[in-house]
DNA sequence: AAAATTGATGTTATAAAATAACGCAATAAC
DNA sequence: GTTATTGCGTTATTTTATAACATCAATTTT
């Protein structure tokens, strides 16, 4: 989604949207929770209620394999967002890959299944933490 | 992994591969605890330590976004276990696609990641749940 | 064989992540 | 102006996962 400067935003979408893009990594709804009780939220329900609507307006993601949600890249795609997350620093970078979206696309079709949220998250490490050397 | 007939496991391994293995759909920690209490088991973390370490062994996947497990399809993969899960029936099937593989080793080799864990979970709907026909 | 290491087990308590259920307030739609 | 709709607030609860600690059995080392 571009142009996110122009969403129209809730109170509380505001505010959890504003932490999680000032995040470096992908943030937990708890600690959300945790910086933002300076700003009056006080229930979980508060936050996930607002990744929840943000999801819904494709501006933030949820990894599931991390518990956490990010902003998204802003790459306007209709495509799966593709993670690459190192489990060494916790960097987390989305892709865009037509390649593997191609692949999704066939294995949906040799199997008449139709993909509707497809979820890739490649755990490993990132090139500034070299891989284990033993 | 194949001959999983000659795994050793031990007891508690063996009751949860059973239970999995029996089950038509990926199971939850908390289900499995539940159906195993009749052969004695009692705490969760008899659960979870079991299904670590079937999941150490290969024998054994962790369904990301559905908190859940289920046996390997047994298909001796170094590559990585495409999960295609029907959000309708709930069906969930194991696929191996050397397509999306090889998108995985790209997207890593162009930036210098090593993909040590990926993990791609497709959700959609399954031939025979037919996709929304609003 | 005794000692030491390892791997599995059992139990209680706790942490972490997510949702249910209820009611209120502001605003947009008719 | 009444009626839907949407967002907000709060308490309690559920669901998922781990920590901490103790025991037991098997295997390896000496």
């Amino acid at each position: 989604m571009r142009n996110k400067q122009h969403l129209k935003l809730s109170k509380n979408q505001a505010l959890v949207y504003e932490a999680l893009s000032q995040a470096s990594k992908p943030v937990g709804a708890y600690d959300l929770l945790d910086q933002l009780k300076a700003h009056g939220l006080k229930a979980p329900l508060q936050i996930y209620r607002a990744l929840e609507s943000l999801i819904e307006l494709k501006v933030v993601h949820r990894l599931e394999s991390l518990n956490a949600w990010t902003t998204c890249c802003d790459a306007d795609h209709d495509s799966a967002p593709i993670f690459v997350i190192c489990d060494d620093c916790g960097d987390v970078k989305e892709h865009i890959d037509t390649g593997l979206n191609r692949s999704i696309e066939n294995i949906s079709k040799k199997s008449g299944f139709t993909a509707e949220r497809p979820i890739v998250e490649i755990h490993g490490r990132c090139g500034d933490c070299s891989p284990k050397t033993n």
